[in-house]
DNA sequence: CAGTGGTCTAGACCACTGG
DNA sequence: CAGTGGTCTAGACCACTGG
C-alpha cells in the first residue's frame, strides 16, 4: 500500500534524525519535518508520539523535540520458572515434592477467587537450574478449572504448557508480591542451604486472558543465587 | 478552560457508557457517539484510544468496539520512597545519618557511568513512615552531574524533588535489583529490629530523561513492614 | 453491501517558551 | 513577540466484518 509505504518511509526518516542527531539535539519543528516528509502535521504527530511513548525522543511545548538517549529498561514480563531460567542461560528441572488435594479455606479461597471448600489441588515442587537447587515452590490451582488434571505430569514439564496445551488457558498477567524471609531447617534442608538463610519469598496470583485466577504459588528462592530484576519508568 | 471541560466530559461521559454497558457490551459507533458528544470523531478516537491503553475497552475494525472486563495488574512505577509512602497511606520523614565525597571504585564508576576516581556524594539516610523506621537507605550521585549539591537540603526532602527543582533533572527510568538478605547487628538497630533479621535489599539505578545515570542507591527494607508488590503481563 | 474502526489531511486556535 | 508543541475540527478514503 501506498499509506504503509508512507508511514514506514516517515518513521525511518524520523529515526535517521534522530541517530544523526545524537542525544540532547533538536530537531526541526513539527511544521517544517510535516513539510520535509509531505505530511499533514497530525500525521507526523502520531508518528512523533510512537517515538515519545518508546521513549526516543523528548517534546517540550514552546521548546522543541529534542532527542534523547534511548532507555535500558527492561520490561517485567509473565515468566514460568523455565522460561526464566532459560533465558538466564540456565538449563531448568523440577522434581515433584508432593501432591494432595486439600480444600480451599477462607484465605486461599479469596485468593483463586472460588468458593470456600471448593477441592484445590496443591503442588510443591523443588525447582532446580543446572541441577542445583534454586526454589521450592508451592502452586494452587482450582479443580473446578482443571478437570482431570495429572499432577504426573509436571515431574518434568511446564505448569504453563500444560495449561495451555490440555486445557487451552493462556495466563495473560498476573499479581506479585515480593517479601524477605529466612528458611526454616525443613526449607533450607531442601534447598541445600544452612538453615536460617535469607530468602526471597514471591507470592503471585496469575489471571488468564478470560480474567479468571488460575494460580496461586508460594516460591522460597535460594538469596545466594536468584535476584528479582525489574526496570520501572516515571 | 472550555476545551479541558469538553474533554473532561467527553472522558466522563464514555465511562458511563463503559460502566453502563459492562463487560463484553458494544459501544455505538465512533461516528454516533462523535455526534452526541459533539466532538470531532478524531477528538473521540484519542479518548477511546486512552481507555483502550488502559485495557478498559477493545476495538475491532470492522465490528466495533467492546467493554472489556479492566485488568487489576498494577504498572510498575518509578516511584521515590516519599511518594511511595504516600501511596500506601503513610507520612514518610527522612533522619540524614551521614554524607561524605568519596572517589569512586571501579565499580561504582560504572554503575554510575562516570570516570573511576571521579568525587561522588555518598548519603545515607533511615527513612521513616509513620515516623517508624522502614528503611536504610545509601544513595550515591555523581558529583559532576550536580554542581554546588547541599546534602543539608535532604534531611526531610525528597531527592527527586531536589533534583528536578534545582538542577531540572527529571528521572525517567530505572533499573533495580531486588535481593534478599539478613542485616548486621547495626543496621538491625538503626531499624528497630532484632540482628539478623531479613531484609528486602533494593539496589537501584536511575536515569534521567537524558539517559545519564543519575542515582545509584542500595535500600535496605524491614521485611516485617514492606513488601514489593508489581503486576506483570505475558 | 452497509456499517465499522483505521488513517490521513489542511487548517484553525490555544498554551507555553525564550533557541 | 515569533516560534514551538498541544488540541480540535470536518471531511475524505481505506480495510475489514458479518451485528
Amino acid at each position: 500500500m501506498n499509506r504503509i509505504q508512507k508511514r514506514e518511509r516517515l518513521r525511518q526518516g524520523l529515526q535517521t534524525l534522530l541517530e544523526q542527531g545524537g542525544a540532547g539535539a533538536r530537531l526541526p519543528s513539527e511544521r517544517e519535518l510535516s513539510e520535509r516528509f509531505d505530511v499533514a502535521r497530525e500525521t507526523l504527530r502520531r508518528c512523533l508520539d510512537e517515538l515519545e511513548e518508546e521513549g526516543l525522543l523528548q517534546r517540550k511545548q514552546g521548546a522543541g523535540t529534542f532527542v534523547s538517549a534511548p532507555p535500558v529498561v527492561k520490561e517485567a514480563r509473565l515468566l514460568s520458572f523455565s522460561e526464566e531460567m532459560r533465558e538466564r542461560g540456565m538449563e531448568p528441572s523440577s522434581r515433584l515434592l508432593r501432591h494432595q488435594t486439600v480444600l480451599a479455606g477462607a484465605k486461599l479461597a479469596q485468593r483463586l477467587m472460588v468458593t470456600p471448600g471448593s477441592a484445590v489441588i496443591e503442588i510443591r515442587r523443588l525447582r532446580l537450574a543446572n541441577n542445583e537447587p534454586m526454589a521450592l515452590e508451592t502452586s494452587c490451582v482450582a479443580l473446578s478449572r482443571l478437570p482431570g488434571f495429572d499432577p504426573a505430569a509436571l515431574v518434568n514439564g511446564s505448569l504453563y504448557e500444560l495449561l495451555d496445551k490440555k486445557y487451552g488457558l493462556q495466563l495473560r498477567s498476573a499479581q506479585q508480591q515480593i517479601h524477605a524471609t529466612v528458611l526454616s531447617e525443613d526449607e533450607a534442608g531442601l534447598l541445600g542451604v544452612a538453615p536460617f538463610s535469607p530468602s526471597l519469598m514471591i507470592e503471585r496470583t496469575s489471571t488468564s486472558s478470560k480474567g479468571e485466577v488460575i494460580e496461586y504459588a508460594k516460591s522460597l528462592y535460594r538469596a545466594d543465587r536468584y535476584r528479582f530484576e525489574i526496570g520501572v519508568m516515571r
